[in-house]
DNA sequence: ATTATTAGAGCAACCGCTTGCGCAAATAGT
DNA sequence: ACTATTTGCGCAAGCGGTTGCTCTAATAAT
């Protein structure tokens, strides 16, 4: 296990009988320099391979070079392709900054994973995604001075959040089904108001009623994403009222009602006609396609560290960055 | 944004009239202290709610107290519950060690985002989870020095690998099968073989037809899991053969193949019989419930982290960890 | 030609913790 | 009672970078 030591500052100026600080600086470009030692600097670095500590980096600038994302640990949410998904462009937009991304897995109202993280200054910043109503964990990050930027709704105005325009987007989709179906005949299926996304969905939903005139009497606020017994009453209650559409607020949810619908021995579009949030590869490879809301969660996650990494850098940053949803009709509600 | 500095060791050497090396060796407990002194220091800490600066620690210490985790970020992959899942467990694990878990996101063959980790010292070690079979990362973390555990299987059988156990899941589940099935209408779908996993599965499945004294006839391998044109060849191709029940490599394609038979008006378990490997929500909420082995990815996510800590303190680990699964029989294959 | 200014580079302190070494006091050995 | 050990603690040198300040040489200004 002979690790011959990675080469450091010190060698480089040393080869060219230079000091640690002229090369700090030919590196950072900071202080005072000449053009000429500078490339010279640049080239040795290259040749001697070298890549500096980031720790030792890190100790002298106060800095960490990670950021922090907080995603939920409770199995349900934890299996939605959501957060995988972002997580990808986190990890994706960080690797550009040369910043690196540390998971915070938190369960239902425990803080404990988050506060040793930011007790243990790991991080220079937060990302949190989908934040349940309460903003407990947002409390405490501002009672630690620790920056902070939700992916998702939050209900102080004040901080800085990335979301897909969940509002418009339902408004968009409900307006498109209102065009051809009558009004009483659309249903809405949401998992638990306790994200606050779904209260978006419920707002942008009726929004459209609103504009057509109309408001909407086939509806379900499905609560509970664990349990299947709910699921299948919630269901069933629905379908007595005969949608002739049905908009489910998730894939997941999506998933299980297209099940329930087979079973009941109704075809998609012919029997009735669905449309879904979220473009999981579920949606548009099944049969037939589903038409749905494109979620770029990818770029959710990516916008959500530049917001971050801005804040950082002392910039000015918009607060409430809305992505726009990309509504994609496909054979499902034909 | 008046931070009071944070207080550190000095601030507690002062306030006891210690030196900051005896009170650094009061809370490591490793050089020659009174555990009067001790226990004064420890109480202190306490009260003036001191956490040591980790980075500074890491500086003098040469570690990082950070491990990697390589995830893949194919977007058909990357939607796998397996990986979040077993995220969580790793994230879980490395906070009861008081470490914490930097992803790593890689596409297909392209090492740029762990070679800048690995570069940067960002991590102790690193896990890499469902390697693709070329084993390239490895030999580029062996030339590092950098230590790593594998999920799943390596080619190289000197790398320290925890895996369920595939193979005889996969015999269990079959033999099972055989048990009131005729074995030429026993079908088997998997995802691409470019993932040793897959192998496991298939010779675990060959093997209960040995046990049997028969040979497999209907067997399917798909091998590419995005594109939707050759699944449903694919599905067309197994259904003539006209099985009486199919295993799943995964719940992903569990689900495609239930909209499938769903679509063909096959009903299940009645006319066609179905089981799946690992239990994602889907699995157990779906009507009816699909047999499958469960897969434990949270525990192969934290054992992964011990015998990496392991390793890194200089433990012998046991190479090649395999963890049983549990088959769960349910009414998709009664 | 002489002075004022600036550009280029080095010295050394610092970031906050760990640790090898040294020294005095306490304990053990004979 | 006197030396040999051991115990408890402090000093100061790292760890590998960054940065304020200083100094000299080069350029600009008068």
């Amino acid at each position: 296990m002979e690790k011959n030591k990675k080469t450091q500052l010190e060698d480089i100026a040393a080869a060219l009988g230079l000091s640690k600080s002229t090369v700090s600086r030919a590196i950072s470009g900071k202080g005072r320099i000449s053009t000429d030692t500078r490339e010279r600097v640049l080239q040795c670095i290259k040749e001697m391979n070298y890549r500096p500590n980031m720790i030792a980096k890190s100790l002298s600038e106060n800095k960490t070079y990670n950021i922090g994302t907080v995603i939920p640990m409770d199995s349900a949410e934890t299996e939605a392709p959501f957060f995988q998904t972002c997580l990808m462009g986190i990890s994706k937009e960080c690797a550009v900054r040369d910043h690196d991304a540390v998971i915070i897995g938190t369960e239902k109202n425990d803080l404990s994973q988050l506060k040793r993280v930011v007790d243990n200054r790991k991080v220079d910043g937060i990302i949190i995604t989908r934040p349940v109503a309460d903003g407990g964990m947002e409390k405490m990050l501002r009672e630690n001075g620790m920056p902070f930027v939700v992916i998702g709704q939050s209900v102080d105005k004040d901080v800085v959040t990335v979301d897909s325009d969940h509002t418009a987007g339902c408004r968009e989709l409900t307006s498109y089904l209102l065009m051809s179906n009558p009004p009483e005949s659309i249903g809405l299926i949401l998992g638990s108001m306790e994200h606050t996304v779904n209260k978006s969905r419920l707002s942008g939903f009726e929004a459209a009623f609103a504009e057509a005139g109309s408001k909407p009497s086939v509806q379900l606020v499905y609560t509970d994403v664990e349990s299947e017994l709910q699921f299948s009453k919630a269901m069933t209650a629905l379908m007595k009222q005969q949608p002739a559409c049905i908009i489910c607020g998730d894939d997941m949810l999506c998933m299980r009602l297209l099940a329930e619908l087979s079973n009941l021995g109704l075809s998609v579009p012919d029997d009735i006609k669905v449309a879904s949030f979220y473009d999981s590869v579920f949606l548009d490879s099944y049969l037939p396609p589903i038409t749905s809301l494109i979620y770029n969660a990818t770029e959710l996650g990516a916008t959500a560290v530049s917001q971050l990494m801005d804040m950082l850098e002392g910039e000015e940053v918009e607060k409430q960055k809305l992505m726009h949803f990309e509504m994609l009709v496909r054979r499902s509600t034909m």
